[in-house]
DNA sequence: CTACTATATTACCAAATAGCAATTTAGGAG
DNA sequence: CTCCTAAATTGCTATTTGGTAATATAGTAG
């Protein structure tokens, strides 16, 4: 149960389901996300951390940067179904089409560095 | 965004889960949910509400009961799709297995009326 | 080493949420 | 009508949660 309940929860707040879609583009750091979302840098921080623990999306370290993508779905098989859904959910939403549309607009070298 | 949130939402809790999981063996009231889940009914009536808000469940008033049903998903697509998988997914689930197979037991007779 | 930068963690606040007891609504039976 | 019962609503409390600012951690560059 508690794994199942994970995903929904991870998946039940607009900012994560918007990371979400973002990370169906391409790989984002936590500051480009940052950007994207206008919120601060631990809210995004949090909002990875759920999304990683219900086996929603993945991370790896590149230096300074840690970069985060979407699984394969391989450790949650709620993760997998969910996430192979909202490949062609939402695509017609407002606030996603608009995140989606200035996305290639944010860029690492620019938006990082306060 | 919001009909997928409410959707997630709506499955974000366990008792939620039980119920979804509870209609898919057969039509029941408020008394037998109570009585199976061992919560206060205005809780439950909560939970009920929130599961038809998301599409979820539906109900139709019987004289002095309300009989609830899981809906054939036709008011949304995510309730449809999540709906499907709940055929099969936590059918191996301790809580829910064990719900379940007590099921047959709470009868409208018996736990109504206290 | 120091200086700088990206991310994570901590501490805290406001809003949302799951729970209950008490009450209200509404239908059935006398 | 009155009495009874199933469910919904209201009012409240404790917990959870999304957000922030401040701080800590970790990697890079000099």
């Amino acid at each position: 149960m508690k794994p199942f309940i994970r995903v929904m929860k991870a998946l039940s707040d607009p900012n994560r389901v918007k990371i979400i879609k973002m990370l169906q583009q391409r790989v984002l750091c936590v500051c480009e996300l940052k950007a994207a979302l206008n919120v601060a840098q631990p809210t995004v921080s949090k909002h990875l951390k759920l999304l990683e623990d219900a086996g929603l999306v993945a991370s790896e370290k590149d230096g300074l940067w840690v970069n985060y993508s979407l699984t394969d779905g391989s450790s949650s098989p709620y993760a997998a179904a969910v996430l192979g859904n909202l490949r062609h959910w939402l695509n017609d939403d407002r606030q996603v089409a608009d995140l989606v549309k200035k996305l290639p607009s944010i860029r690492r070298e620019d938006v990082c560095k306060k």
